[in-house]
DNA sequence: ATACCGATTAACT
DNA sequence: GTTAATCGGTATA
């Protein structure tokens, strides 16, 4: 395949470690990558959200929640959790941890890499930027990512994630509260989002990525 | 059967 | 800064 781009998709190994802070950390510039029916679309992950499983009043699967629409996240790690969200936005989370411990990871922002026009035509948008993937609603619209695909192995051909060995210095990463879970009361104050600081690809207002 | 609500976004003032 | 849009998932009866 031409993708211009050199990278290599991440192993199981890479999801099923137990500390989902790490690994939520550890997402930050890798390359999440798409190819439905050959349209090929990545990006550079740029801002996630550890979700914690049981112990977690934000996590759709706290106090051992098991219903039809987040069976998958007590699937082994490293496969899609997708669920719709405002009844309009699908929103992305890798699984991570072994069978039966339902953690996951919500990416809310990538830096468009390849397929910029697929992106534009996918959005209806008109010029190329952060705005195309800005947002864990955006990006997958960007990326044709939906409902569908959630249970979806990451090892598919046609949806992974991957490494070009580029990584975030230490300093370039900035944590914060969880963005619109304030139902989850004092849960909600964990510092559980992290982020590229600085970086204008990442959701919200301007005060959000420092 | 029915009521409530959200891991958001875009378009406002 | 505020708010309307929008509908599947979930709980309750």
């Amino acid at each position: 395949m031409k993708t211009g781009l050199t990278y290599e998709k991440l192993p199981p190994g890479f999801y099923r470690r137990p500390d989902v802070l790490m690994v939520a950390k550890e997402l930050l510039g890798k390359i999440l990558v798409t190819r439905w029916n050959r349209a090929l679309t990545s990006g550079r992950i740029i801002e996630v959200e550890a979700y914690e499983g049981v112990v977690d009043r934000a996590s759709h699967a706290h106090g051992g929640r098991r219903t039809a629409r987040n069976e998958v996240m007590y699937g082994e790690g490293g496969i899609a959790y997708v669920y719709l969200c405002y009844g309009i936005h699908h929103l992305f989370n890798v699984v991570s941890n072994i069978t039966d411990v339902p953690h996951a990871v919500l990416v809310r922002a990538i830096e468009p890499l390849e397929g910029i026009d697929t992106m534009l035509f996918r959005t209806g948008k008109i010029e190329p930027g952060p705005g195309l993937g800005r947002g864990p609603g955006n990006l997958t619209r960007a990326l044709g990512i939906s409902t569908a695909h959630s249970g979806m192995s990451l090892q598919d051909p046609r949806l992974f994630i991957a490494t070009d060995d580029f990584k975030y210095d230490e300093g370039e990463v900035g944590s914060s509260p969880r963005i619109g879970v304030d139902y989850a009361g004092t849960h909600a104050q964990w510092p559980y989002r992290f982020f590229v600081k600085g970086h204008r690809g990442v959701s919200g207002p301007p005060k959000n990525n420092r």
